[in-house]
DNA sequence: AGTGAAATTCAGAACTAATTGAAAGTTCTA
DNA sequence: TAGAACTTTCAATTAGTTCTGAATTTCACT
């Protein structure tokens, strides 16, 4: 395969990915531009690049900006403003991860707790089963939100070890 | 807050949720519905509480059950059917990972290996930068891959437990 | 094998999200 | 402070997704 056929095939399965998970198909394209670009690219080259609008490239560079992934970068002299990707993917992981938390999980774990304070859990028995549900999805939904906060403080390697060593326990006990 | 309300505005906090992570609205809608629900619910029941469509309540029901979270229930000497929802929310949980791997993670990786495979890997320097990243892309990916099977296998205590002793690590080493 | 109750399908309607592009805004240079 | 170079905004449009409901099929019972 050659280079612009590798990364043509690369920001478009990254754009359908985006798309799978909330994540709108251009802004992911362009995050997947930008990650496999070696020099930072201008707004006028993504444009070119994705044949997108101005407004849309421009809209889309920023939301990136705002989930952490991209950043501008100047050059001196220059009027234009370019564009960079964070390039560690790990980092790019962990933001992704630290982001949706914030803006997903904890309006959860605030709405639990707030059903969860339901009229009647003396008396009525289907109170009872709502809150038990309830409940427990509060509890898993809180697991994994500890968990994920352990992983973001946490750095590759200390990941990567932690999993070899369960599966060598897997190994074990099985 | 009243028992109704409650469950109101628990399923449409977990209809919210799910339109953000690819899910459609309806179907996360139901889903709740069906979790919070004392006793099975007929498609006419659901269409009714819900407001929607026959139609728009069949398929995304089919679509429940697909992914696992729903079943089918028969009462004998009725022809109508009855659904109920997976209540074990951890297994609920797996169950949507076993999906999304399947459905996504395999195809990402199967793209990383494709790409990587670009020519001119011995001269040119871009097509080395490119390789690396998609490397280190596919380092990531996989050991997520890697991870994710591990906690599907394992069970909630074993993922609780496992936690506990990171947390307890955390709290040594800092 | 006929009946009616329930399930399924699917073409088009309704809704939602993404995109365009021209106009307005900003900032730099002279 | 004029105007060129670039960025940002936003109303209108286009594209994509979900939903409806009537038509069709399936099924259980007689």
């Amino acid at each position: 395969m050659k280079l612009d056929e590798a990364k043509e095939r690369f920001i478009q399965s990254w754009g359908a990915l985006g798309s799978n998970w909330g994540i709108n198909r251009t802004m992911a394209q362009i995050h997947a531009l930008l990650l496999v670009a070696p020099e930072p690219l201008s707004s006028e080259e993504v444009m070119a690049m994705l044949s997108i609008s101005r407004g849309n490239a421009n809209m889309n560079l920023r939301a990136l900006i705002d989930w952490g992934l991209v950043r501008k970068e100047h050059k001196s002299g220059e009027r234009r403003e370019y564009f960079v990707a964070e390039k560690d993917i790990w980092r790019v992981a962990m933001q992704v991860i630290v982001e949706r938390r914030k803006r997903e999980i904890a309006p959860v774990l605030q709405m639990l707790a707030e059903v969860r304070d339901v009229e009647g859990k003396d008396e009525n028995p289907e109170v009872q089963s709502f809150i038990a549900s309830v409940e427990n999805l509060d509890t898993i939904v809180g697991q994994a939100d500890a968990f994920l906060d352990l992983l973001v403080k946490a750095d590759q390697n200390w990941f990567a070890n932690t999993l070899l060593k369960l599966f060598k326990k897997e190994k074990v006990n099985s």
